[in-house]
DNA sequence: CCACTCTGTGAACTGTGCTTCACATATCTC
DNA sequence: GAGATATGTGAAGCACAGTTCACAGAGTGG
């Protein structure tokens, strides 16, 4: 999370040098490349945050490029360099996948102005993608989970046939389970004596719940 | 969720009685029940918020009952009346699945308190079960259906292959399948030139993820 | 009109989450 | 120490979510 790495390709070594020199005076880490061939091998040691690639190459040309590069690299934002200000290059460069474009000519300004804004919309959808989340998020969906949390949020501690009970559940193996799905998720502990209590990450949880259910239309 | 309705099951026509008056004098619905057995069928038509049961009965005993009762309503809380106050009374009750109890004799302070602290405890639970939650929860419990909430978050509205390109993923009716997922669950919507945009729940569902993101520890 | 993209449906397959049952160890109580 | 209760494991089965594939009507552009 150091500082954003941003590949730069384009077989215009003028334009492509002086875009680098842009970026890195605005305190981004900008690296060229000459081809889309090129480009592929950087993109796989680097791990750019976003990769700006003029459409009108030599080669494989930034249409070509970018379904590759979305296979691979989801997370990786893709800007495009069309030759002239036209709506068309605008719209087949949206539509063979680029998250945004830029024409030539262009000011050095409009430059950092677009690399910025897609940079905060990474930072944005990128927080979705956190690996912790599908794995709290599928552990919340479960109704006899999300009793034990309530429950252990307010009763603070509980002892495993005590919680069985108070759910009203014949079943002992299956509160079993859940509780150790729960464990696997951090939210709830078993000290020595055996007894249930919710975790920290439990408790913010059991909040964030609550949150939510105030915001679903009833 | 008008008022909330009480059962008072005690053989003892005159502490019912008066259980019954105090809550009522209070605001609440109550209603007596002098056996188990009447009560089963009592609370199958009124489903009382709270049930008040004596362990000490005739026939069948609030012991008996309780298991019954939690099976059947998991979601209504028992207060158990214990005949004096030992100890013993007291964590045989909480372990036959009581939520809470008052020993005999209590004062009408210590009956209100009891009952409006396990309603409250009742509300809080009771959010926790809220028919939608899992369906959404589930819902989001899903990489690709949480990209494309962000994704359509950040653009505001986008067709369906160009937010299939977006994402980077090959196969459309993959996408075609979690955007009927989303659609079911209200997150986000299509109007009549197929345009996919985020419903207004989508958008608190949004707010609600970045806010559980920032939660989870990295 | 032909070709191509866009948008979507339905069926087959697969993996996994949840439940249930049978059983095994502790732990407590008398 | 014997019997009950508490706590937990592991395997079998079921249902469902997610993926993939084959296909098809609707639009669109040349």
């Amino acid at each position: 999370m150091a500082v954003e790495t941003i590949l730069v390709i384009d077989d215009d070594q003028d334009l492509r040098g002086s875009i680098v020199e842009i970026l890195s005076n605005d305190g981004f880490h900008a690296v060229g490349s000459e081809s889309a061939e090129a480009a592929l091998e950087t993109i796989r040691a680097l791990k750019p945050s976003l990769v700006i690639v003029d459409n009108m190459m030599p080669g494989m040309g930034g249409m070509a490029l970018m379904p590759l590069l979305k296979k691979d690299f989801p997370n990786i934002r893709i800007i495009m360099i069309t030759a002239f200000s036209t709506v068309e290059n605008a719209v087949t460069a949206m539509k063979s996948g680029a998250d945004d474009y830029i024409s030539k000519p262009f000011r050095r300004d409009e430059l950092l102005v677009a690399v910025r804004r897609n940079l905060e919309e990474l930072k944005f959808t990128s927080q979705f993608l956190e690996s912790g989340m599908d794995d709290i998020l599928a552990c919340l969906a479960n109704q006899i989970r999300r009793q034990i949390l309530a429950t252990l949020a307010c009763e603070k501690q509980m002892r495993f046939m005590n919680l069985t009970r108070h759910l009203g559940i014949a079943d002992h193996t299956k509160v079993n389970f859940h509780l150790k799905n729960l464990k696997m998720n951090n939210l709830i502990s078993q000290d020595r004596e055996k007894v249930y209590r919710l975790t920290a990450e439990g408790e913010k949880m059991v909040d964030c719940l609550q949150l939510l259910s105030s915001r679903i239309p009833s």
